[in-house]
This record gives structure tokens, sequence and C-alpha cells, in this order.
RNA sequence: GGAGGGGUAGCGAAGUGGCCAAACGCAGAUGACUGUAAAUCAUUUCCCAUCGGGUUCGGCGGUUCAAAUCCGUCCCCCUCCA
């Protein structure tokens, strides 16, 4: 069996854990290269973070980057990038890959669903086809796309969840991962097992444990971002990471909020993914280092100043905010390319800053200010 | 000069006696977006205001319990004929 946690071409390096918190700095060796942790993974679902090159993903400083088994399984299919020479040559990214297991998409895309041991039937939301997902299945695409992280394919179920029914399927989603790692043959491709669980302690560490034993080389926490407060999801991360192993990396599944993150990392998360920030960029919403900006809106009709003076993208290198706002309201595609640039590069320097504060055992203090700064302690701060 | 059509909120456009402060689209304003079915969604745009009230449908004058809707008249626009 290959793809356990002695993967040979790919392993976690704990390297430093703050002294003030339990936040974790670490590096990622992968085949397709070394990414230090903690790191934001930008989304392209469909081979493309929509609007940005890789050239300029790269040089807003970007390590992983996601992309989506269930899409890709549709358009253009596995043959198509496997005869292209896999995902990396087909979309001509030259860092590390991770791919979705499509998990998520069979629970957030299809109403009409029948999971059984089996897997999952569900309908295609393309055009209606009748498809079949099982955790081989998932992970003979991913063989085929040839990411260099992959996931287990899991049930992200919904938040709240009965007790009864998240018990059940924990203990599926489990077996689900043991299928997954005897089917998996990718010596260069790592395998994750998702933890899940919702804000049952229990089963989280029923779940975090026995994924433990099953030594994945990484470690997702899955089921959150779903709908529940923050609190709830913060406990759900302490409830899961407590029961995993240190020398192996933790991902937190699709949070990218500022608050989330920085929560994240405190708790010992290493890598985050998340669409928040070049969705809400491509709706005009920028985070900055003032809080969120909505570019829309009248005020900046003539205001000379960038996005955000204390950021070094190349968005705010070179252009107003008067001038984002008319690409903006003129549907330009060249405004969703720079506004989508700086909240990519926006994430990517806040973990930069988050790494450097670890290395000097001060995460605490960091952190500290920016919830000041931002306003997360308010009340009714929903933070972003 | 003759015949016909038309003037509705920022624009376009429904409505042709009461359920109309007036559909809908655009434009404007504000907010949302968390393992991407997302260039999407929500709210809002006559005036004052919390309920509620006050002024609107080219102008003026009528009919009616009630008019954007019916009548008279005036102004303006479009098409065709001379």
């Amino acid at each position: 069996m290959i793809g356990n946690g002695d993967n040979m071409n790919f392993s976690y390096e704990l390297k430093h854990v703050c002294a003030q918190t339990g936040a974790r700095y670490g590096v990622l060796h992968t085949p397709h290269g070394d990414v230090e942790t903690p790191m934001f993974m930008p989304v392209g679902t469909l081979a493309t973070v929509k609007y940005l090159s890789p050239e300029e993903l790269l040089g807003a400083g970007s390590g992983v980057i996601l992309s989506n088994t269930y899409h890709l399984w549709l358009r253009p299919g596995p043959n198509v990038i496997a005869t292209m020479g896999g995902l990396h040559r087909f979309m001509n990214y030259p860092g590390p890959i991770l791919t979705d297991s499509g998990g998520f998409q069979v629970f957030s895309l299809s109403e009409k669903r029948k999971i059984t041991e089996e897997g999952v039937e569900f309908r295609s939301h393309l055009n209606g086809d009748r498809l079949f997902l099982s955790p081989e299945k998932s992970i003979e695409l991913q063989n085929a796309f040839g990411a260099d992280i992959i996931m287990s394919f899991d049930e992200c179920p919904a938040y709240p969840s009965t007790y009864e029914y998240m018990k059940q399927s924990v203990e599926r989603t489990l077996r689900w991962a043991k299928r997954g790692q005897d089917a998996h043959q990718n010596p260069n491709q790592a395998l994750f097992g998702i933890v899940q669980g919702g804000d049952y302690e229990g089963l989280r560490s029923l779940s975090a444990q026995s994924l433990a034993e099953m030594d994945f080389p990484g470690y997702s926490i899955g089921g959150t971002s779903v709908g529940e407060d923050k609190p709830t999801m913060y406990r759900m991360i302490d409830y899961s990471v407590r029961y995993l192993p240190t020398n192996k990396p933790r991902y937190l599944m699709g949070v990218g909020s500022i608050d989330a993150i920085l929560e994240g990392v405190a708790r010992g998360i290493d890598m985050f993914d998340c669409v928040l920030p070049t969705r809400i960029a491509r709706h005009g919403a920028l985070m900055t280092s003032q809080g969120r900006v909505n570019i829309r809106d009248a005020q900046y009709e003539m205001d000379e100043r960038p996005i955000d003076p204390e950021c070094d993208c190349e968005t705010c290198k070179h252009y107003s905010r008067a001038y984002l706002r008319h690409l903006y309201k003129c549907e330009e595609g060249f405004g969703k390319r720079l506004l989508s640039l700086h909240n990519i590069r926006f994430l990517i320097r806040l973990t930069e800053q988050i790494r450097q504060a670890i290395q000097e055992d001060r995460f605490g203090d960091f952190h500290a200010d920016l919830v000041r700064r931002y306003g997360f302690d308010q009340p009714g701060s929903r933070g972003f």
C-alpha cells in the first residue's frame, strides 16, 4: 500500500511551535517543491483560479493551489488531463496542486442524491446525467489528474445534524477513507484523511483518532463553514486537532476569512483554502489592512489611493480605487483580475506575516493586534 | 394644411375608472458571499416620516363617491399624405 504516512515523496517538517500559542511553523515537501506553512491555498476549481494566470499567482507568492475532482471529472474529463501530462502541465502550474475529492460537491450542489455504503448517486449540475462517485472512483480520478495532495472521498453533512445521523455518517466516511487508502496507488500523491463529526466532540475524536491510526500523510478538517457560527467552528477545530498527530500537516477545509485563519493558526492548523478572496473580489469586496472595502461604493468614485496603502500587490502598486471602481462598474474582466489578485496577495501576505510571527514566538501578540485592528472582538462583528 | 400614432418615476416600458406611489428591465445606492452550478444574490431609489402622512403619470379645466385611466382645451414629439 502506498500513500500512507511514510510516503517518501511527501513529508511535513514541523520547524517551530510558537511559545505564546499552539501555532506551528513548518515546511511541506512535495514533488513540486517545498512550501512553508501555515499557508493559504487559492482555489482553482476548473484548473484555473478564476481570472488569474499561474504567473500572477506565483508572483503573489502562491504555493499550493486547489482544483476539484468533480468539476474536472465532468469537464474536460480524466482522459484529457492524463493524456495532456497531468494537471500541472495541463494548466501550466509548476507548484504543488491539491485536489478535493468531490465529496463536497456531491453534498453541496445536488439536493437529490442517494447515499449508500458503496458511494453516492447524484445528478450532474450541467446536464442532469446520473453520476456515481465512490471512494475508489474519486481516487482513480485524482490519480489521473496527478495532484501532489489528494483528498479522501467524504460526506460533508449539513449543520446542524442529529447525533445519530452524524455518527453513522462519520463511521461511513471512515470506512470510505480506508477504501480510498487501499485504492490509492500513486507514490507521488499524498492522500489526506478528512475529519468529520460536526460539533460533537465524541465524534470528532472518533474520526480524528481513527484516521490517525490509519496513518495518513496529512489530515483535513471538514464539515466547517457550513452555516455554523464562529465559536462553533473553532470548537470543531479544537475537537479535531487535539486528536491528530503533531508530525503531520492539518488542513482546515474551506476556511479563508481573516478572523478564522487567525483562530485556526492559533489552534495548530497549517493549511487553509477558500474561494472567499477570489469570489468576493469578483463581486467588488476587498480585504484590506483597514478593513473591508466595497470598491463599487460611490465614495471611491474619485479616490486616487490604492485599495490598501499597506499592500505590495501589483494592483495596489499601479491602480487607483477610482479606476478599479470604474472597471468594476463596467464589468470589465481586467477589473476582476486586478481585484482577485489583490485579495489573493492579501491573504498570502497575511500568512507570511503569520509565519514570521510564529518563528519569533509572538503569534499571540500578532493575533491580538489584528483582532483589535479589525474589531473582531466588538459586539456584532462578523469578522471577514 | 390633411390623416394617424404618442407624451407614465433618472432612462426604457407596462398599466387604460377603484386592488396604483404605479409591474418589469436598465441605471443608481447599500449589503452579502467561506473544501466555487456564483461576472451571483439580497435590500433599496417621488417627498417627509417609526406607524403613517404628503405630492405624482405633458399643462390647464371638467365629469365621477373615486381619474395615469373618461371629456374639453392647449403644448410638444413621431409617421404618412399634400
